[in-house]
DNA sequence: CAGTTTTAGTAAGTGCACTTATCATAAGAT
DNA sequence: ATCTTATGATAAGTGCACTTACTAAAACTG
């Protein structure tokens, strides 16, 4: 089999001069390869906790500020409020988060953390580490740096631009 | 509020336990939320023409490979055999691909490029390089030449580790 | 040659992520 | 107070991405 992913390979025979782009130059494909691989590692790192990086980011948010209604979780994660209450119920299922009512506003559901779900965050929290470093792994420690302010100032400049912006909650950390 | 991280004092080298670890300085999160925001800009510069960023890089690949077998396809766009196939599915739906048979090897199905997946293709070419554009707008020049020249060297150090195995679902027995 | 292993394609199941639509509640306007 | 608008949560639908399991066909093995 020969298809591994290449580069630039000299175009066979006939080439089209508009130069179709490899995808292997284009920007959002390499982004979702690298999305892939990270969550490769991720899922490897946590074998067998059936934890995804969407539900420790929330268990995460949660272990730190417990009570959050799920639109205001969402916003903290940027995922979509609809998408937000799927992996909700799913963690609330395995008893890992449990939901209240709000007094003050009834179309809130406030979430926090069970016992078992912060033993768990505590149990995947040096694994996702792992994963995250080993994610960049194949770059020197200035190269990583330099990428990771890169990667802030893309997320940050056009955060506004994704359908699911982040926010960082009313008490944004100054 | 327990708190952890205030403000931007400068990340301790040492190994916090990741729960420490604000989201926005995990790679995966940055990585996962960039994606996110590619996928925003992709679908809104393709708006209307019901393509997304897997299906446009399929359609790419046939245009310079006609009649390559899904596993083939597969891997060169860096997707699961079974992925592939549904996507190839909704594509033969829309008349965009066609799939015939192999002489040679009769389990293949050979999947070849459409008029009208050509005309697609034409048609998306432009708006998808726009948005691979405008995902990076936000770093200069230099900045984007050092950035996909590391997406590039993780890309490739971890292709191979690409697929995982992954371990969440049906296993579990409760 | 028969028997085993590998491979291509598909199906069913789970999960993330987004959309639109619906409902209930809250907040603002007349 | 009522009407209107905005918001929180949920449901249904689509698509990507992966898993395991299965069938058919090819490619090794004895």
């Amino acid at each position: 089999m020969t298809t591994s992913v290449r580069g630039s390979g000299p175009a066979p025979t006939e080439e089209r001069a508009d130069a179709e782009t490899e995808l292997t130059e284009r920007p959002g494909f390499l982004i979702r390869r690298l999305h892939q691989i990270h969550l490769a590692m991720f899922y490897e790192a946590c074998s067998g906790l059936n934890v995804t990086p969407v539900q420790s980011s929330i268990l995460t948010v949660l272990a730190r500020r417990q009570g959050l209604d799920q639109a205001g979780l969402a916003a903290m994660i940027g995922v979509d409020r609809a998408t937000v209450g799927q992996v909700i119920r799913r963690l609330a299922a395995r008893g890992l988060v449990a939901r209240g009512n709000s007094s003050e506003d009834k179309r809130l559901k406030l979430v926090h953390l069970t016992d078992e779900g912060r033993a768990l965050l505590d149990q995947i929290a040096p694994l996702t580490a792992a994963a995250h470093m080993r994610t960049l792994a194949a770059l020197s420690d200035e190269e990583r740096q330099h990428f990771m302010s890169y990667l802030k100032k893309l997320v940050a400049a056009d955060n506004e631009h994704g359908r699911a912006p982040l926010r960082w909650g009313p008490a944004l950390p100054e």
